[in-house]
DNA sequence: GGAGTGATGACA
DNA sequence: GTCATCACTCCA
């Protein structure tokens, strides 16, 4: 059980996009219990020139985390009811994050607690929301990620390219999408 | 396929 | 100040 630093995100994104596959998010509610849910999708939004990332329009009051220190969450509200969770990753002043899109909790926890497949229903069900934004994840501030000893073979994950971003021109079909092959939908 | 929802960024 | 857009989900 290791809580991981901040130099773990300081790689390159997609490094830890794919790094953070079979890894643990941590949440920690003040009344509830700890848990831990494996990371089973993510999405890597990489550099200033990522027109299907947020800091592509330079850095602006919503984005500011993604221009920060790595290992912190951004954390933003999209369609006016969605909460999105990222984790800032590269070097201070490089706008870079990996959108957490899909978890997936121990076997041994609740069985019916469903698949959660689909990066609003992640946050929605954890209450993960915008008090998180630009908070740490490298220190237990209630949700942080893991290292629970998940062994991920590299035939186990698979790449494509992003969901909702087809606006972004020919970034849009770059394969910065990365998920466990076990978990496709 | 289409509505819902509200913060955000662009423009004036 | 207004207006269009949006890293989505749900229901049809």
């Amino acid at each position: 059980m290791s809580i991981f630093k901040k130099e773990f995100f300081e790689r390159s994104t997609l490094k830890v996009a794919k790094d953070l596959l079979g890894k643990f998010l941590v949440v920690q509610h003040p009344t509830l219990d700890k848990k831990a849910y494996m990371i089973t999708e993510v999405e890597a939004y990489d550099g200033p020139h990522d027109k299907a990332s947020h800091a592509h329009r330079g850095k602006t009051a919503r984005n500011e985390p993604m221009f920060g220190e790595a290992g912190v969450w951004y954390v933003y509200l999209v369609y006016g009811m969605h909460n999105m969770l990222n984790i800032v990753t590269g070097d201070d002043g490089y706008p870079a994050a990996v959108l957490i899109r899909g978890v997936q909790p121990l076997s041994n926890q609740v069985a019916k607690l469903t698949k959660l497949d689909g990066p609003a229903k992640i946050t929605k069900f954890l209450k993960i929301d915008r008090k998180f934004n630009n908070k740490p994840a490298t220190l237990k501030t209630g949700l942080w990620i893991e290292d629970l000893g998940v062994k991920i073979k590299k035939s186990q994950i698979k790449s494509s390219p992003r969901i909702g971003v087809n606006y972004a021109g020919e970034w849009k079909d770059k394969k910065f999408r990365f998920f466990l092959k076990s978990n496709v939908r």
